[in-house]
DNA sequence: GAGTGGTCTAGACCACGGT
DNA sequence: CCGTGGTCTAGACCACTCA
């Protein structure tokens, strides 16, 4: 047999936990007990079992020991895909078309969102964004002028606004919020659809140490949906 | 100053990253070199590296070296919330309502997502939830008698069907979409809002080593919203 | 107080993948 | 080839928390 890695006593003690062997908020052996068993060091089992508390799948306590979860909290992880890429994905042709491009100063509940002064003065985009010419996702967009000042010269022929954000404010974190809604008059007229049509909905703010870069709500047509593996 | 850890170390690059004093895609200081500069061994970078890879900030490569994700991709992890706790955490009071509970034949669209031989029965049960008394989302589940043959007699008075299922058969992985639905003629009636109404609808479905345990859809009342971060 | 996990270290060897 | 990350080890000390 090969030399035991975190990685397979990782999968080894997964697998006995989801067999049964231990029951939920059962104690399971300790650091010591689990080296001996698979004959490796205390810091390997130690990994193993941080992955694990990591997955979800056992809590772990000083001088409590390691348990199994008492209540499984199911947690999922995905990507947020570029449009782009959603729509390349699925083998058609991407394009958007930019409808409104120009300076605004938003309403309160954007300004609340985004925690802005009043009078702050924001860009706003209108995007539609197509896959094989047929409407795919209606875009609105603020995006924080003093943030991100540079956007307002930003070429958005090549890059998409999301695109240009994601190369000049990477790694930025953000708050989503799925929801669904009917089709407004203007997001109906975009895509296409009946007003009060069912549109799966994103709204996604952005942050730069403590400063909002961008706020942004898409609406994807009818049939969109969103797949992930927990 | 206090001794560095390897999570002191991964925040501290993590911000150097975010500060964007290296490029996208650019290269980083190798292991040895940031051991030096935090005046700790190497395994303790290592391991703030890798969960920085982890986190999908760097990609790391033998030989190649450590650097900046090229084309940064946001990641949620969030947990799938209990309706139960989504409700409680809200300061309401929960309650169900099992309105169907029965055998049945599955439809072929059913029968496919669980990957069901024709003429396989099932629990199928209908479910609507409450939070203080009001309708707060309306559920259709399918359970596979063969995987799971207990759930037939499952009490569900304490329980809800999910809530016994996450105790009897934990940690399962799971298939999910969410997607927006008008309401049809069922979900409206006992979401009592108009048919047609945009709801928000999660479907999964979970499965035991290759076998599926249920199918569920949930149709969430009109407002909800799933929030997480990035 | 004692047992458990959390972490660090120094050294070692291996595996991958550019040169 | 050889530099980089990936991993293991043995030992050590600390921190938490339960009894």
């Amino acid at each position: 047999m090969t030399r035991a890695t975190h990685q397979s006593i990782r999968k080894a003690i997964r697998q006995r936990i989801v067999a049964g062997e231990w029951k939920l908020g059962e104690l399971i052996p300790g650091e010591v007990e689990f080296a001996e068993e698979y004959s490796c060091s205390r810091s390997t089992v130690n990994r193993a079992l941080q992955a694990l508390a990591e997955e979800g799948i056992v809590e772990r306590k000083r001088k409590g020991g390691t348990r199994v979860r008492p209540l499984p909290m199911p947690q999922a992880q995905f990507r947020i895909p570029l449009l782009r890429e959603q729509v390349e994905g699925a083998g058609h042709s991407y394009q958007s078309r930019i409808r409104v491009r120009e300076e605004r100063s938003p309403s309160g509940v954007i300004r609340d969102r985004m925690k802005l002064e009043t009078g702050v003065r924001c860009s706003y985009l209108e995007t539609l964004h197509l896959a094989d010419q047929r409407p795919f996702a209606f875009e609105r967009r603020w995006v924080n002028n003093e943030t991100v000042p540079e956007f307002r010269t930003a070429d958005l022929a090549k890059l998409s606004a999301n695109e240009w954000l994601l190369m000049t404010v990477p790694f930025s974190r953000g708050d989503v919020s799925l929801s669904a809604n009917a089709a407004d008059r203007e997001a109906s007229e975009a895509l296409a659809v009946e007003r009060g049509a069912a549109l799966f909905t994103m709204d996604r703010v952005t942050w730069l140490q403590g400063r909002s870069v961008t706020a942004v709500t898409l609406f994807y047509a009818p049939g969109f949906r969103l797949d992930f593996e927990i």
